[in-house]
DNA sequence: TCTTCGAATTGAACGAGTTCAAAAATCAAT
DNA sequence: ATTGATTTTTGAACTCGTTCAATTCGAAGA
């Protein structure tokens, strides 16, 4: 009984600031960049006091973990599409690809923040960290289901390793990115394509006899990489 | 003789003061780490005033790239020796990581504010930059000598972008680095161990003909890389 | 020696993120 | 409806990076 009704009032009143604030700060995000926008301008268009701004959330970086969250929602449904009515491999990955680039298009003026505070191990929202595990998990699921889904051969070997592996690759995509500011962000697109192509062709290549000790030092390898960010 | 005179005075003693606060700096940064250490702290233990340590640093992170050139420094003796005598390529390359790690070493505490401003585009830190060629190009050079100097046969066409490749490649180990917390750095040296097996492994595959569509691909995608960083 | 000019130095002041004690609002229980 | 506790809200105050106008210092030229 006091349970379910302080949750629903955290829920009707708390939360409701709580969205405010954030849809807020994200507005001002896109029109100013991150920088450039103010805790105080935030608190203030959000029509509460500044103080309060820190109620709801810890830090200035703390508003960037709902933005995470978010893009990651937004990415769900057309990857699920996509990965129902394509069978081809190549296409699969490429499809994906384009997906987390279009997603994450309109946020390119904050998106160095984002980086930056992402590759410090201090911070929260280090994509390593414990506090982004579970959304790590769901995206390393999403690569799986590219894979799992497709009419390519796999070799069985790679099953286990390979999606991690491939959110590592889309990550470094997404760092890319950030540096891009080429027009209508060609150059992204451009490595995709090339990146892409390789990773399929290598995916090919793998049940290769030849190939069998850089297979299994490169397993050996993605295993090391897994366990030290857990 | 103007020229001159006007020269030897801003060594004698601007640069002596802006010494002090250099070596003041990158001490308290190693003994608090880079957060908690404050501009005044810093021009307090330097014995001058606030305003002057701004005098010769423009911003507290332009600090760090007197960091990095030292850090540069230190690391070519060694470097230089060990090419200078080991022939065998995996021992050329591995020894160099080794070398890299271990001059680092002791600023692991504030590293990464290290990386966490060197992923942001805007910074002049940022390793892609225009303000970090300089040292960027040497550093590429040095892995372009660790082939060279090699009894090893690398294919002729990754003469070109190799270097690049290896530089991006130490870059990445450099990022475990800094969120590796094991004990004496160990899962660092385990993933330097396995990754430079793979590497030399594949660069000695690379001539194989089964590898041809790949070695083109990955060579296209060098190049691209490069352009769009510099 | 005196003047002059640029380099070096100073410290007060500003802006922005963050903290915190106190006030206000909300809600459960009597 | 009143009380008491808990959540929410407030804004002043603090810290720290950064800027800047003013001052001091040092040496070259008269």
């Amino acid at each position: 009984m006091k349970e379910t009704k302080k949750e629903s009032a955290k829920t009707s009143k708390g939360e409701q600031t709580r969205a405010v604030i954030l849809e807020t700060a994200l507005e001002l995000f896109r029109e100013r960049g991150y920088e450039e926008t103010t805790m105080r301008a935030i608190a203030e268009r959000a029509g509460v006091a500044l103080g309060n701004a820190y109620y709801y959330f810890r830090s200035k970086e703390h508003l960037i973990q709902a933005f995470y969250s978010r893009i990651h929602e937004e990415r769900q449904a057309p990857s699920l599409e996509l990965l129902n009515k394509e069978p081809d491999l190549m296409k699969r990955l490429l499809g994906i690809m384009y997906i987390m680039v279009e997603t994450i298009e309109p946020y390119h003026r904050f998106a160095g923040v984002l980086f930056r505070t992402a590759a410090d191990p201090k911070s929260p929202l280090n994509p390593f960290s414990e506090e982004s595990e579970p959304t790590r998990r769901e995206s390393i699921a999403l690569f799986a289901q590219v894979l799992e889904g497709s009419d390519s051969k796999v070799h069985k070997d790679l099953k286990q390793e390979l999606p991690y592996l491939l959110w590592l690759y889309h990550m470094g995509i997404t760092l890319f990115w950030i540096h891009d500011s080429s027009a209508g962000r060609a150059r992204t697109y451009k490595l995709i394509d090339r990146t892409v192509d390789i990773l399929v062709k290598l995916i090919g290549l793998a049940s290769n006899p030849l190939m069998r000790p850089v297979r299994k030092a490169a397993l050996r390898l993605a295993a090391d990489l897994r366990t030290a960010s857990a």
